[in-house]
DNA sequence: AATGAATGAGAGTTCATTCAT
DNA sequence: TATGAATGAACTCTCATTCAT
């Protein structure tokens, strides 16, 4: 019997609406996996919203600060893309869950205005790392959307597919993938 | 009065399966957006998961059969690839609702074998023009997979951003996308 | 094709309120037996219940008549026992469908005054005989609607007996049988 | 408020399957005159078939239990009769609702299996005893099926009759009963 | 006169949410 | 605090009935 009722039900919240979507998804279903009573999630959270929100804002929390710590700011534009897709395809590959749930709830009916604002937030940090990028010519003139949905992407699939094992793991496959990304991405 | 009330109910569908998903589009919602009574989808649809198995399959075959008229077999890799960019980028923008909504559909728990089927068709194509690549030494050699979710996957967001009027079209944009593109998955 | 719609539509509907009762019995399976257009049924009938009506009454009243007709009024309680026992026998094994039909909506919460006073009406015919029977002493001296319990309800469980082949006509069953229900009702 | 719910849903679903039928009977029905929300019949019972089958498989063992405890195993067979004759009789006129219930659903289209073993595990029972009885001569020699028939359903519309007041109750009028069914029988 | 596509009220059932324990 | 039985609104789906053809 775990000491963090919350912890539990988020745990169990990510790993279900990953597998099945928000609507895909019950409030039992998420109790049962969580070993509580139905009840006892509204405890927790107001409502199947609150949580799905609270959850999202959790997770992308999360992975920005892994993206954002220990940032090289004043470090070349390559320098700071591995950066960035060597702690994001880290991040995705230990918390597959965390990132498929927030990359397949980012438009959700159900979001509320925080939600959206967490993310954009994020994505604003990228785009500002980009911006300088463009600035100093080191990445292409395209607009900031186009160059992060070039990288940002296919990382969502490539982590599926290793995932459900179509893929494997290797630590030169990441760097050829990263290789590959900033070749899209770099002047050439 | 619409004469062809299946395809105002598939076109209803599809709209709102690509901004509400599955599981939170209902009947009714169809019906209503359809101008059909709600019992009218089952004079045409055995059930809700019919329905969509229908349309995910319609709407796989033809992206499949854009992709692959006219597909210049003998062409060196770039000019196919030129080939496939173009049409699936020209389909996504010109049905994006379709669009939208195979790739949000792709795994969900209703599809039915067939449809699985219909979708591993067209990714088999796909895959089939990359090994040839890959043998001729014109394309990295990652797996296919992977050379498909970097090729692929962003044009998903890309129509996205273009739909939500974050991101202007112009003929020269895809271009640049397109070459982008082949930086990534071309040998250097 | 047949000429005759309305009794196309009254047969096919005794068949199937027989088998599956008045409620489990949709419009559309009386149609598609009756071999009409569901519509059509509503050009003889004002809607289901009105049918069902319509058949009861027809029903008891074609039993009603079998009954009745060369019924020999002066003759002992015996021969008109035998009388009754044999024509209702027979009609119910002639007439399957409508005979169960007739017993298995009795008390049908879809049957209007009408219906529930044609029936009542046989029965005081069939309680006219009993009571003289009684004065003359040929019969035992119980309530009629007890005598004719005794004497009716085995009828239409041994009907469906024959029906369903758990039993084999002969004439000579049913002499025993008439005899064995007189017996039930005779002073001994 | 009950206590029990279960109990509740049960006596409120006979009550209406005995009046109505199965078909007849809705979900929210039976919630209404059980005094329950109608999500609650399905914390008891899988499905409104589920429901009746369990309600059928119930009152057939109930019934079962009352004739066959106690049961004269060494007497002669119209003591055994009297037995049978008696307890059916007290059964159904303490429980005409389940009584009425059994006869009219015995071949519903929804009865699984289970139910119809029960049924006919009780049936041969009765059967047992009458092919003894043949046996011995003290029986007319018909079929059980018919011999069954003769006594079982008048049972069935006298309860009925003494239910809706057409009949009225006393001990001496169901010792008659028991005689008129008994010379039915035997070889007289 | 005959049809069957179309309808929507209402059926069976699920599930987010409440509340007595 | 934690529960899960209970609820009813809303879901999926059926079917008696209508109406354009």
């Amino acid at each position: 019997m775990s000491k963090n009722k919350q912890k539990d039900i988020l745990d169990a919240a990510v790993t279900l609406f990953a597998e099945r979507g928000y609507d895909g998804t019950t409030v039992p279903m998420i109790a049962e996996k969580a070993m509580v009573g139905a009840g006892t999630i509204y405890r927790y959270f107001a409502n199947k919203e609150f949580l799905v929100n609270e959850l999202y804002t959790n997770s992308v929390q999360q992975l920005s600060e892994v993206i954002i710590s220990d940032f090289p700011k004043t470090a070349t534009t390559h320098v700071q893309f591995t950066h960035i897709y060597t702690r994001l395809f880290d991040f995705a590959r230990n918390n597959v869950e965390v990132f498929v749930f927030i990359n397949s709830h980012e438009d959700g009916h159900y979001l509320n205005e925080k939600s959206k604002k967490t993310f954009s937030e994020f994505l604003d940090f990228i785009t500002g790392v980009i911006e300088a990028g463009k600035e100093k010519h080191e990445i292409r003139s395209l607009p900031s959307e186009a160059l992060i949905s070039i990288v940002y992407s296919p990382i969502v699939m490539l982590v599926n597919l290793l995932e459900t094992g179509q893929l494997t793991y290797s630590s030169e496959l990441v760097k050829e993938l990263e290789d590959s990304s900033w070749n899209a991405i770099r002047i050439i």
